[in-house]
DNA sequence: CAAAATTTTTTGACAAATCAAAAACTAAAG
DNA sequence: CTTTAGTTTTTGATTTGTCAAAAAATTTTG
């Protein structure tokens, strides 16, 4: 009884959104999901009521969702799949990062295993897709890293951007354009909170500035070579 | 309003067995198409009456349907993306021949035009498949070769094998260990109408024993080398 | 050509996934 | 602690694709 893609998208979602309330015990919210995945209140109550029943979350009324063991799992090689699909599309079919994830939205759900194993061989067993993003591995297993953002790294610090939290085209396509993709070299000038921005230096010593919505999207470590 | 793969699949099904009808005028009969997409007879009747309804099919009840130009041009796309997928799978994935079948059958509704584009332009713009069944232009329009088989080619003349009318995994393999795959040179020695057999020899010299129903599957032309 | 066999269509039902809007529940504010 | 605001669940429908089995049409056969 292999799941469906509809099945697979909602794993994915709470997947992701667990990640995201970070203290792993808590539950997502029903309204949360439902909009992330674009579908009506009512139609997520209703399909976590059957995911429930097929043992691939745990859900609580009124309160919210979280994956059992086996929907991590499930939710973790979907993930795996659409990352491994996005590297793919870049490194082999010379597709821009900026628009492979639609894309891989579509692919993930149509990948067989033997070819997704084909792909990870030959990428070299990669770790982090062209966001950043790591790649579980095909046991469901992700490694998960604690990275600054450009709100909270040191200030005047050489910091690599390591990862970009947000797959709008245009936000990528404006990093591409300012030489802030991951793999790039930067450090943060200034930080204004009263003016919701910051500064920051790129490798080509140009300033750009950024709302702070848009900075704590880009994750960043020391720089170290 | 893209199709579903459902009607991607109908549409697919009803070209291949236009194709196969040969005379182009006649109509595909309701319990062929129905046992071509694994589905009960009712079932195709349905759903034929819908593509009518959206103006992809000409549907005469009791006697069949036939594609209308929008139809046979959505089905040839399907195929052209199928076949390039397979093409893609064995050049650049080294995948088998024998396996790419089934996995293109998932992928042909997964890839986006942008994709296909980019494999078609990696692979050359090549004009068959694998098994030597060719590939539509974007445009949907595809060469119609008149191929014979080894029920029909001349005896005791070099032959190439230029296509393989069948999808079977085992047949395939069978082909390969035989070598009798496309673009192998081989002669057909005898046939024997009686014992309902064919014999080839192969580029080895080996000599093999096929049935009437599986030479017909091995589409040749004369060698030219 | 009429009876039998076959094919096709119709009918009624079902599963998956969805929505809109009413009802129920929880949380927040006064 | 009650009213209000905000979420969540329920309810009743809808769409797409499917099946089994009855009914109708067509084709084959004696």
């Amino acid at each position: 009884m292999l799941p469906s893609s509809t099945v697979e998208n909602y794993l994915k979602s709470i997947y992701i959104a667990q990640l995201r309330l970070d203290d792993d015990q808590e539950l997502v919210p029903m309204g949360q999901l439902a909009s992330s995945l674009d579908v009506a209140p009512g139609t997520a109550t209703t399909m976590v009521k059957a995911l429930s029943d097929s043992g691939l979350v745990d859900y609580e009324p009124y309160a919210g969702v979280r994956l059992t063991d086996a929907g991590a799992k499930l939710a973790a090689l979907v993930l795996r799949r659409h990352r491994l699909v996005e590297l793919f599309l870049v490194q082999m079919m010379g597709m821009s990062w900026t628009e492979v994830h639609d894309e891989a939205e579509n692919l993930e759900h149509a990948v067989s295993d033997r070819l997704i194993e084909r792909m990870d061989e030959l990428l070299g067993r990669p770790s982090v897709d062209p966001h950043g993003d790591p790649i579980p591995d095909s046991m469901g297993t992700m490694s998960r890293y604690h990275y600054h953002n450009l709100l909270t790294c040191p200030l005047q610090k050489p910091m690599n951007v390591t990862r970009v939290i947000d797959q709008d085209v245009k936000f990528l396509q404006f990093l591409e354009a300012q030489n802030l993709k991951p793999g790039q070299s930067i450090r943060v000038e200034t930080r204004d909170a009263i003016a919701d921005s910051v500064t920051v230096i790129n490798a080509d010593d140009r300033q750009i500035t950024l709302g702070t919505a848009a900075a704590s999207k880009l994750l960043v470590e020391p720089k170290r070579p």
